[in-house]
DNA sequence: GGGCACATGTAAGCTGTTACATGATTAA
DNA sequence: TTAATCATGTAACAGCTTACATGTGCCC
């Protein structure tokens, strides 16, 4: 019952190096963080079918309460026909353009104080990001996977990037609107 | 059993011009559309909860069957209310950069098909804002609303732009990586 | 010995979409 | 008169999150 993007991600993440399923909720937080996410009630369910169907395979590990998961090869060509699948997508939402778009019955502090939070979300994710890059440029062990890796990281870098941008031009365009040095009315000193 | 979420932005909507409830699902698809969406099973729900709370009334229209729903005075009350409550986010996902994370399993040729279509997609954004910048530019009667209008879309605008710069970058830096003229072959001609 | 991170799993529930049924109105 | 668009509504279902139950291992 479980969705063929999540069995994307989990065959994806342990195609990289093996893991528990709290790992790799971990993991798929932590790195695809930034353009996806799963949750235990995902992921638990879709290893059991993924192992009955052979494409893991779940290795006691030293404590007998917790096993690790490895793909199968099975498991990789099953991951290499997913990752040509298109995924659907679904209609994303944006709670704070929502508000903003009907700032009207906001005020203009309160959706100065919108853009702000946007601007500072924003600057943090370019934070971590820097840390992501940092770690992915010292890792020789995955070469062959970098190169996507950092493609997929510069997308979350320019979209933040892009939203600080943003941020100051919403800014300075509401304040504009707000502290109107009209046209029709000069200004004292002409000469 | 309707969402403040969806409540806003039917009030919202509404707060704009009376209308239908098919017609305010065009609306929102159209002019919320790159940042929030609404379907058919959850307007209609929401406007009967609305109606019932006093928040909506419905005009019967010169067509028997077709209602137009108005805001009502306590409706106002209610969207400044519920403009002000942050909404909660849920994670996003963006399946094409999913397939991208993996895109070793891909190959290149693949992973620029990927690039490539998210490339395009902004592109057709962008034409798309230019049309509803247009619009809202050259619309004389929602003059209280337009800067909010314009915040909002230059946002779209701003993460279409980057999408498309990103592309570019992304689809160098792979081809960099794909015919990488190594160090530690020389070419013949050093001279 | 108490608290925290690791670990597995399930059930209840919420959100939202899709598909369908049904019919009126308009334009070709 | 047929097709498209406008219009309302519902039911089934997919997808996903949250909260809970339960336990282990480690470190201070």
């Amino acid at each position: 019952v479980s969705s063929k993007s999540t069995d994307l991600a989990i065959l994806g993440a342990l195609s990289v190096e093996p893991m528990s399923g709290y790992a790799l909720r971990s993991a798929i937080r932590d790195v695809l963080g930034h353009f996806w996410s799963e949750s235990f009630g995902q992921i638990y369910p879709a290893l059991e079918t993924l192992e009955a169907s052979g494409f893991v395979e779940r290795l006691v590990g030293s404590r007998s309460t917790s096993s690790t998961f490895a793909i199968t090869s099975t498991g990789e060509e099953m991951l290499r026909e997913l990752v040509r699948e298109p995924i659907p997508q679904r209609p994303h939402r944006h709670g704070s353009l929502l508000r903003l778009y009907f700032g009207r019955h906001l005020g203009k502090e309160e959706s100065f104080a919108i853009i702000e939070a946007e601007r500072s979300a924003a600057a943090v994710q370019l934070e971590m990001y820097a840390h992501i890059r940092a770690e992915i440029e010292a890792d020789e062990v995955h070469l062959a996977d970098s190169p996507y890796w950092l493609t997929t990281l510069s997308f979350g870098e320019y979209m933040a990037k892009a939203a600080v941008e943003w941020a100051d031009s919403a800014t300075a365009l509401l304040a504009e609107q707000g502290a109107p040095a009209k046209q029709t009315k000069r200004t004292r000193a002409t000469r």
